[in-house]
RNA sequence: GGGCGAUUAGCACAGUGGUAGCGCGCUUCCUUCACACGGAAGAGGUCACUGGUUCGAGUCCAGUAUCGCCCACCA
């Protein structure tokens, strides 16, 4: 709360002007001795918020900046509205990533991770991330985030490690983890399956060439379109559209039942011709090799046509296998150099009949850009449909809302066609699957053999995890594929077969179980999960309790491009694991920022900026400015507006604007201080209420800008009430727009103007002096959640507290004040005042400091404006008797007789006055159309807009006319 | 191929059916008792294009063009 006030000469003297690299290494320093974010661990949070963890080798780019500005916005906003908030920080492990990584590391020695082993390797890594573990924490830091990063989780950690394996163990004994012989994205490079998402296309330049096949017992041969002739090896037919005109003939021999054999050029073995409506007509030459091993499609059609073939030619590293379908001479060779030297070949054996470029999309690895190799493999697969379905449903329900809305067609789009998650990775960093396996012996004799083979290697079994401690706790199950469960303390066992295997899944680990395992002749699967599985927990990771509303975390923000990677995941894998409760209620999906020229920002294309570059030259606050302002409301992506300079620095005119902003604040906060001194002080016990009270004993039509300013400040439906809005509404851009044109144009440039002319009123200009300061105090506090260094820098040396501006209250409206009137008058004089000055500058030329224009003002003037000093304002000089040559100005409630200064050039004016008379006969004209338009509508709806145009039309009209009295009445030139 | 977004002043962008806006830049002017990192005033726009709905469209609908992004197993 408000500290009780001291008196203004104890206040901080502040420096001449704001010097963000001065005050906020200092401030942050202090803060940081504080530990003022320390969360007490007895009280449970209202408000959580999990930050993406970023990767353990990532470094801070302007995303994670502007994401991180966004989440401690809204953070600090609701702790001073008095939540307990958490805010969940960490790093991923980031699997393939760091592992590439360390790889290139090793290999500037020469060391390879091979030559290592896993566990040196592992040690390796281990070592690695533990340096850099924290890095962008401590660079966020610098940011001013409210962050408790003592509470920071890394998805390694033991007690994460513990949570993925528990997850998993629910999933599979549950029946949605399975392993399975597959297609999946295989990387040559980094040895490993690849999600669906992790994969890019690119349009690459590639040839398609086209290859004879001689048509067996026949002259001819069928032309074989294909861009992969290395392949043509593991060929197990050619497919035709059944409904080819072109292959009529052979469409015909098939569907008479009369099979037609194809033999693969360089090799003597046959394949059939089959139909398949897939093959799309037009394309190519018609004809598809069909090549399960090695395409998607392919595999496809084979499934659909029960080809029972499937040929595998490549090795992991994708190179020609050393097999019998493949002719020796191009064993052993890359996938790239066997094609050239595939298609030599052919061109010598007469083969290759044509060869066209083509443009295609080509599907690289993200991590490492290697062209992605679909292989057969197996891999651990989790099930979708009915996870998905959750995570529709929780869309459906409004459970979870996107922040543009737009956003949630993305997630339901991916949600519904959605294929099983390959979630296996052979890969030597992660967490390994939990799953020990040991081959049956020949299960090809007859059942009743089989039977008692799966009798002994189960009962094998239950005695090794008898003698572990274990107690069986089932046998066989609704999924009828496990047959004992077993437990031990907070552990469990699950024990299955599979086709040629028995499989134990344990939910933790148990070294005595796993040691018999080993001497029983299990082994530990060696794939390790991947990375976004243990990130899809992340959520509901940092509490082991259920949330007693429906929610884990109420609002999570982040970047478009892991929506479905990471936030859809999290959807359904929440839901599954966690009763039915969900990750997070609003997702906000903020904009990406692109170079100044359009362009993605990316490490590898060496375009990417360091946000700590920004800070250095226009300081945290500034750039917190900037990146809030941003909002997540509007464009997808948004340029960052910015030069290199030629010292490595970037100059920004919006970053400069913020950081000027800034410095406008820091000066309002010095007059303010200025003033007050002046009136002697602030009293001890002043309050806003205190000031309320004064102010209302001010008869009307005096201190009108003193009402004002707390009218449109503290009334209902005012500043406050917007700003707050905008937070509550995630509309970041207009919190910061709001605030910074209220303190700006309003606070600044009207108010504070305004209030120097009651300088020589002791009791308006205290009044004036408080209500500054009242409002500045407020200001500061609405502007801790966005600007938390200079605002609270500000707001102690204005106040004379020592606390943390942190913990104060977020400012409020005070409801209805009673100055609407005064408040009024006041803004008429502040429109008075802008008509005059226009008048002065543009219609009669002259200097915005020439105050001696003499003027007479006909009628009382203080009713319309109460005591605002408008003439002096606007540079006028009221006298009783003009100077002959004088004029008439009317304005809105003010009339006035001025003298005509020997200065104004009179031709010029006039040229200038009839150009002006012509524009505004046109603006007359749209709003005489506008009126005549909803005059024809008629209607009550409309009542108040006609109303509201006719005194536009009216101004206009009055505004025309004193432009053509001006004229009349200037002397001939 | 499917989807999403953008197209508004020289630049970069707000704009939620009712007289086209902010910032930078530009013009004229100003060292005045916070601030020249400032102040006063101003100029500058067929709101990409074509239709439609409406009393009224930058805004809603349909289509076209250009740019960007995401998703996708056409050899």
């Amino acid at each position: 709360m408000i500290d009780p006030l001291h008196f203004i000469s104890e206040l901080k003297e502040l420096a001449k002007s704001y010097e963000p690299n001065l005050l906020e290494p200092a401030k942050l320093a202090q803060w940081q001795a504080a530990s003022i974010y320390a969360q007490p661990s007895s009280s449970a949070p209202d408000f959580v918020v999990c930050l993406p963890p970023p990767n353990v080798t990532g470094d801070l780019h302007l995303g994670h900046a502007l994401n991180a500005t966004l989440q401690d916005l809204l953070l600090r906003y609701w702790r001073m509205k008095g939540k307990t908030v958490h805010w969940q920080t960490g790093c991923d492990h980031a699997g393939i990533g760091t592992q590439i990584v360390v790889e290139k590391e090793l290999a500037k020695n020469g060391v390879t991770r091979q030559g290592l082993g896993r566990k040196a390797f592992e040690e390796k890594i281990w070592a690695w991330s533990s340096e850099h573990r924290g890095r962008i924490e401590q660079q966020l830091a610098r940011l001013g985030v409210s962050a408790d990063f003592s509470r920071s989780l890394f998805t390694m950690d033991p007690q994460y490690v513990s949570l993925v394996r528990s997850s998993f163990f629910q999933l599979f004994s549950e029946g949605l983890i399975y392993r399975g012989q597959r297609l999946v994205n295989w990387c040559p490079k980094c040895l490993t399956s690849l999600s669906d998402l992790e994969i890019n296309h690119e349009n690459r330049k590639a040839s398609l060439s086209f290859l004879a096949y001689k048509i067996v017992g026949s002259s001819e041969s069928l032309i074989v379109a294909t861009s992969r002739p290395e392949t043509i090896f593991a060929d197990v037919a050619v497919a035709i559209n059944p409904n080819d005109p072109e292959k009529a003939e052979l469409i015909a021999k098939i569907k008479a039942d009369e099979p037609v054999q194809l033999i693969i050029p360089l090799t003597d073995r046959k394949i059939p011709i089959v139909l398949s409506e897939r093959v799309e007509l037009g394309f190519g030459s018609g004809a598809l090799k069909i090549t399960p091993a090695h395409d998607f499609n392919d595999e496809l059609i084979a499934a659909e046509l029960g080809l029972k073939d499937s040929f595998n030619v490549l090795s992991p590293e994708g190179k020609l296998l050393e097999s019998e379908l493949v002719p020796t001479e191009f064993w052993g060779l890359d996938r790239f150099k066997a094609r050239v030297k595939v298609l030599e070949a052919l061109l010598q054996a007469e083969a290759l009949e044509e060869s066209r470029d083509y443009e295609q999309q080509a599907a690289l690895h993200d991590r490492c850009g290697t062209v992605i190799e679909p292989y057969p493999s197996e891999q651990w697969f989790l099930r979708m449909p009915g996870l998905a379905k959750q995570a529709l449903a929780a869309l459906d329900e409004e459970k979870i809302r996107f922040h543009p809305a737009r956003y949630a067609d993305t997630y339901r789009a991916w949600l519904e066609n959605v294929r099983d998650w390959c979630i296996g990775r052979q890969l030597w960093w992660g967490h390994r699957v939990p799953v020990w396996r040991k081959t049956l012996p020949d299960l090809s004799a007859d059942s009743a053999t089989n039977q008692i083979i799966f009798k002994l290697v189960r009962d094998e079994f239950r005695q090794l995890a008898l003698n572990a401690g274990f107690q069986t706790k089932r046998a066989g199950d609704k999924y009828n594929s496990s047959l004992l469960a077993g437990q031990k303390t907070s552990n469990e066992y699950l024990f299955q077969f599979g086709d040629s295997e028995a499989l134990v899944c344990l939910k933790q680990n148990d070294q005595a179980l796993q040691d018999l395992l080993e001497e029983a002749g299990y082994t530990q699967e060696e794939d390790v999960l991947d990375t976004w599985f243990s990130s899809s927990l992340w959520a509901f990771a940092w509490t082991e309790e259920l949330p007693a509303g429906e929610y884990f975390t109420q609002v999570l923000s982040t970047a478009r491009e892991i929506l479905n990677l990471w936030v859809s995941r999290m959807v359904f894998m929440t839901m599954y694991l966690r009763q039915g409760k969900l990750p997070f209620r609003d997702i906000l999906i903020h904009p990406v920022l692109q170079t100044p020229d359009g362009k993605r920002m990316s490490k590898s294309k060496g375009n990417a900026i360091d946000p700590l570059v920004l800070v250095e030259s226009y300081g945290a606050d500034a750039s917190r400015l900037w990146y809030a302002g941003l909002g997540v409301q509007g464009n997808q992506d948004v340029r960052f507006q910015g030069k290199r300079e030629a010292d490595g620095s970037w100059t920004s005119p919006i970053l400069d604007r913020k950081r000027r902003f800034l410095n406008k604040l820091w000066n309002a906060c010095k007059f303010v201080q200025f003033q007050l001194t002046n009136a002697g002080g602030l009293a001890e016990g002043d309050s806003l209420q205190a000031l309320l009270a004064d102010i209302s004993a001010v008869p009307e039509g005096r201190g009108t800008s003193i009402k004002w300013l707390l009218e449109s400040v503290f009334g209902q439906g005012k500043f406050f009430t917007g700003i707050e809005r905008a937070i509550t509404e995630y509309r970041f851009a207009e919190y910061i727009s709001g605030i910074e044109d209220f303190l700006w144009n309003r606070f600044c440039d009207e108010y504070i103007e305004l209030s120097k002319g009651y300088r020589h009123d002791p009791v308006l200009a205290g009044l004036a002096a408080r209500a500054g300061y009242w409002v500045l105090e407020a200001s500061l506090r609405a502007l801790q959640p966005i600007v938390p260094l200079v605002a609270e820098e500000l707001w102690q040396a204005l106040t004379g507290s020592e606390h943390m501006l942190l913990n104060q209250t977020f400012p409020e409206s005070l409801g209805v004040l009673g100055f609407g009137e005064d408040s009024e008058r006041c803004e008429a004089a502040l429109r008075a005042i802008n008509s005059l000055r226009f008048f002065k500058q543009e219609l009669l030329g002259l200097a915005p400091n020439f105050v001696g224009l003499e003027t007479r003002v006909l009628g009382e003037m203080a009713a319309c404006f109460g005591d605002a000093p408008v003439l002096d304002l606007a540079g006028y000089k009221a006298v009783s008797e003009l100077a002959p040559l004088e004029f008439s100005l009317k304005l809105t409630n003010l009339e006035l007789l001025i003298a005509l200064p020997a200065q104004v050039n009179i031709s010029e004016r006039k040229e200038s006055i009839a150009k002006r008379l012509l524009s505004k006969q046109k603006d007359r004209e749209k709003l005489l159309i506008q009126v005549e338009r909803l005059e024809a509508r008629g209607g009550a709806d409309l009542e108040a807009l006609l109303a509201e145009t006719r005194l536009a039309l009216g101004d206009i009209e009055g505004q025309i006319l004193s432009y053509r009295e001006f004229l009349s009445e200037l002397p001939p030139s």
